[in-house]
DNA sequence: CTCACTTGACTACGATCGTTGTCAATCCTA
DNA sequence: TAGGATTGACAACGATCGTAGTCAAGTGAG
């Protein structure tokens, strides 16, 4: 028998390497979108997760492997939940938007760290900032695309930049405290100010 | 003679350790607004500065202190231009709006490592998240307090907050190159996307 | 039962950090 | 010119970091 096939405690080798990827992950997530960037260190990372810094290496190359692939982990999630929202709703524009808008504010008031992780920490660390600046833009284009092709190609760039910022903003604001608005009402501006920017 | 007003090199006590704080802040600015917060260690700052690190903390108690001070006077030069530039403008909501827009665009296109400092070191630094979390709101609420008092409040934070966003994802864009636009476009697009907040 | 694989606690190394201290060289005032 | 103020180069301390290695104890297949 293999060693990755041979049964350990009731499960494979490959079974144990996954939940403690998992693990790690889950506590990765926990640091970053709590306390922040300078949170996640190794040692802090490996004691939240119950691990030794053997096991870290075991799933990860560095510090920085483990921040991509929580930040990736989530994106992810992000992603599946607003392509969900979409394909199930109706094919208009507002409605699209209302579906887009309200599947993410239910992710980040379901678990505000990811909020965090998807908004802020990409700002606030290097090693984040190119899948940040990757995922924005991403938004960015596709609001860009859905714009009526009346409008010159700089404006529709400044007009997708601008809605950009000011969905994040709002988004942060509201994660923070800072924006103290009923759900509904932050769910009903972003719509409103998402069609509103649509229209030539 | 007292030692504060000895004489040496050719000036006083006083003025060498002005001279030497002015010294470490641009430093401080050069590091902060090129090579990001980490970029700020005492020492670096001192070799920057070509100083020792005995007259870093001559003049601040800490490296947390150096990034407040670096920020606070960009803040306040921010500031400066802003009430220059509305000072020297005709009365009126559109003009006022365009000079304020310009003033900050100038001020950026002056010193980019101003506006790096302005609007990203205090989303990547913990020191200065306080310090940006205090700015931004003061500017939200200028924008809250010029909106018409025929939209209820709650609408008004939403629109102060989406704005402010806007506002600093457009200027962001454009410092970082992502935003390839003219200057005049972006300015007439801010000015633009300011009154049509405005209106009711 | 035995032995190889697996686990966890722990130590170790080199680097960098903030911060403080030392000491000789330099400069002005008295 | 003598002596105290000032400067600059540099070492040193403890802390933390990323990363790698050691070693004894646990576990299940043959």
């Amino acid at each position: 028998m293999t060693a990755a096939h041979r049964t350990w405690a009731g499960t494979t080798l490959a079974d144990r390497r996954a939940a403690r990827r998992r693990q790690l992950i889950e506590s990765g997530l926990e640091l970053l979108g709590t306390a922040g960037t300078q949170a996640v260190s190794v040692r802090a990372v490996c004691r939240t997760a119950k691990l030794t810094e053997r096991y870290f290496y075991e799933s990860f190359d560095d510090r920085d492997t483990l921040l991509l692939a929580v930040y990736d982990q989530v994106a992810q999630e992000a992603h599946d939940a607003l392509v969900a929202a979409v394909r199930d709703a109706r094919d208009e524009l507002a409605d699209l938007a209302r579906a887009a808008v309200t599947s993410f504010v239910e992710l980040i008031i379901d678990d505000p760290r990811k909020g965090t992780v998807l908004l802020l920490a990409p700002l606030t660390d290097p090693a984040l900032v190119r899948r940040g600046s990757e995922l924005l833009p991403n938004f960015t284009a596709l609001i860009h695309d859905q714009l009526p092709a009346s409008i010159d190609d700089t404006e529709r760039r400044l007009i997708a930049v601008g809605v950009t910022g000011a969905l994040t903003n709002l988004f942060t604001a509201y994660l923070n405290g800072t924006l103290d608005v009923p759900r509904d009402r932050l769910v009903d501006h972003c719509v409103r100010m998402l069609l509103a920017a649509a229209r030539p």
